[in-house]
DNA sequence: GCTTTAAAAAGTAAATT
DNA sequence: AATTTACTTTGAAAAGC
């Protein structure tokens, strides 16, 4: 009875000072990344899932954090890239990664499929284009995904490469390097999209 | 071993198998001093069996003694297939259940099928590569039912036949 | 969990030319 | 800007840490 309780006692506390360290954690991740709290809020709730079910023992506690920010950004639609999350943390993006799709496998958190469209809003304030811009973007998006463009490509790839567009075809052009780095791909994937892009929506662009 | 058998990688302290490569069949054997080994590579159960035996045979021909007859299992058979459709991958991942389909981290679909007990990783181009089978027919059978039941969820756009290769 | 091995898929990346 | 090489994902076994 007396040995049952105290056993109880333990795990709780070891709950208790786990979820403590770990929201110092998500505080101190969140911020660098300037997130808002309702995403914050959404990753408290992912890594308490977490503890409870005892996923995080094995692995670092800041690992599992870092896992529950992207997961709650994804649910949230906030564009955050998993390499951006991980930046902050001593663990490489694999490792991340990893804990990721633990948590997607052992607890019912349901993630949509990213859409570009959400990395377009990021890329585009980033780099401080109109709105007319983004707008343009989105729906460029929105046609290649109609036409099967889209599947398997890096949705921030396809977000920067319909934002070059864009802001071409708006007057508020921006260069490949410049959106490239923003949106955390190389110049090379910008091109290819970019090129894929105009040529199967037949997008015409003018010189300059 | 290390010394008598040629073209041979040995480091215990990185990993306790001994690595050897036949270069026909080819195919990469990794050799535990308990003498069980895992051969990878070979591209059918015909393959496997002729590159046991060569294996086997090499190793006697340096002096190593070998006694009995091995029992072959096969533990894993990696095959790609394409189905000629384009498939739609984000449809896809919201209709299948056991799926995941993260395409910043990785273009293709991943996708757990229960029986057969298989991991299928499909991609845009329908081409896709099946793997965790133990027998070939449970390839075929996995082929057959993804394409079936993406063609039923209406996932597929111009539709063809349906080929298979094995590795 | 990790270590090592092989092969395919398609995307992305980095280093050379 | 084109090539080449290399890494991402999946599966399974081996013996040992």
């Amino acid at each position: 009875r007396w040995r049952k309780w105290q056993i109880r006692a333990r795990i709780q506390s070891s709950i208790d000072r786990n979820l403590a360290q770990a929201m110092n954690e998500l505080e101190r991740i969140g911020n660098l990344l300037g997130l808002p709290k309702s995403v914050k809020d959404e990753a408290a709730l992912i890594y308490r899932k977490a503890v409870e079910k005892g996923l995080v023992r094995g692995r670092s506690i800041e690992s599992v954090v870092a896992a529950s920010i992207y997961a709650s950004c994804r649910r949230i639609k906030i564009a955050r890239t998993l390499d951006e999350i991980a930046q902050f943390t001593k663990a490489n993006r694999k490792e991340v990664a990893r804990c990721y799709r633990l948590l997607l496998r052992e607890l019912n958190v349901e993630v949509p499929v990213s859409d570009p469209k959400d990395y377009v809003t990021r890329i585009g304030s980033l780099l401080g284009l109109s709105g007319a811009v983004m707008k343009l973007a989105a729906e460029t998006l929105e046609k290649a995904k109609n036409t099967g463009l889209t599947a398997g490509k890096d949705p921030a790839g396809l977000a920067a490469a319909a934002i070059y567009i864009a802001a071409l075809l708006n007057d508020e052009r921006r260069t490949q390097k410049e959106i490239a780095q923003v949106a955390g791909v190389t110049e090379v994937t910008v091109r290819n999209r970019y090129k894929e892009l105009i040529q199967e929506l037949k997008i015409e662009i003018q010189n300059q | 071993m290390e010394r008598s058998v040629p073209n041979v990688e040995y480091d215990p302290d990185q990993f306790p198998g001994l690595i050897f490569r036949l270069e026909t069949p080819k195919v990469t054997s990794l050799i535990f001093k308990s003498g069980k080994m895992v051969v990878t590579g070979a591209k059918s159960t015909e393959e496997l069996i002729k590159s046991v035996k060569r294996i086997i045979k090499t190793l006697k021909k340096y002096g190593i003694k070998i006694t009995g007859k091995p029992k072959i299992q096969i533990q894993n058979i990696v095959a790609s297939a394409n189905m000629h459709v384009h498939v739609n991958l984000d449809k896809a991942a919201f209709l299948l259940e056991n799926n995941m389909y993260e395409p910043e981290q990785f273009p293709g679909l991943i996708f757990r099928m229960d029986d057969p007990r298989v991991v299928l990783l499909i991609f845009s181009s329908g081409k896709m590569v099946i793997t965790g089978a133990k027998r070939e027919e449970e390839v075929y059978k996995a082929v057959k039912k993804i394409f079936d039941k993406l063609n039923e969820l209406d996932c597929i756009k111009q539709v063809e036949e349906e080929e298979e290769l094995e590795i």
